[in-house]
DNA sequence: GCGTCGATGGCA
DNA sequence: GCCATCGACGCG
């Protein structure tokens, strides 16, 4: 892709490719959740727009996953996960962390993917790993829950990337949710450089394809 | 490099 | 009372 460059980093919201559809994200979470990986996120503001790598993703898989929000029951939070796949639910954790998933699968299964890491393009060097410095760099807010990223400023781009080698672990900080606490739904390309707390403890056997 | 801890506010 | 977190601080 010809760009052009903002001196700090980002590019010419112009350049931005085309949009990933519903079709992509009315699929199982953890499927979603692998597939993202390598794709490009894009978020497009004043005529720039931010791109990055996603390498980092956690599945959650719906009401019955006791790491899911979903499963404390369709309150006013977790209203956008019952919506069809392809919303951006975004919420705060710990009174200071905004928190970007996107919700897939169909409407009333409560499904969503987090969005763990990523690395910037178009010579962005920020740290976009962990989900709450990512949203906070890229300027993802809970202004954006609800936001249906196939029309949007706030999407994944279509752009086929090399499908990078996948490796799965336990998600972080569900230590509460039973016998869901360690079932292997954290999903990471394992060519980037530093992923958020990949303990060795954490590794699940290396695997290949989405 | 690693363990511990506090910040800070929405939510059930 | 708990968080799908992060950064600062103390180690030695």
């Amino acid at each position: 892709m010809k760009t052009t460059r903002h001196p700090k980093g980002g590019a010419l919201a112009s350049d931005a490719g085309k949009k990933l559809g519903r079709g992509f994200y009315a699929r199982p979470a953890e499927q979603v959740a692998r597939e993202l990986l390598g794709k490009v996120l894009i978020h497009r503001k004043n005529g720039w727009m931010r791109r990055a790598r996603i390498v980092e993703t956690e599945a959650y898989v719906g009401v019955d996953d006791l790491a899911c929000h979903a499963s404390k029951g369709r309150t006013q939070r977790t209203e956008v996960m019952f919506w069809r796949g392809g919303h951006a639910y975004v919420y705060l954790v710990y009174g200071m962390y905004e928190m970007f998933n996107i919700v897939t699968s169909v409407a009333g299964d409560a499904q969503a993917v987090l969005i763990r890491g990523a690395m910037g393009l178009d010579g962005w060097d920020a740290d976009l790993l962990g989900p709450g410095k990512l949203a906070r760099e890229m300027g993802i807010t809970r202004r954006l829950n609800g936001a249906d990223l196939t029309k949007s400023e706030l999407f994944v781009s279509k752009t086929r990337a090399p499908a990078p080698r996948i490796g799965a672990a336990k998600r972080v900080g569900v230590e509460y949710a039973k016998h869901w606490k360690d079932a292997p739904l954290r999903f990471y390309d394992q060519a980037s450089v530093r992923i958020s707390k990949v303990g060795k403890a954490l590794l699940i056997a290396p695997e290949t394809q989405p």
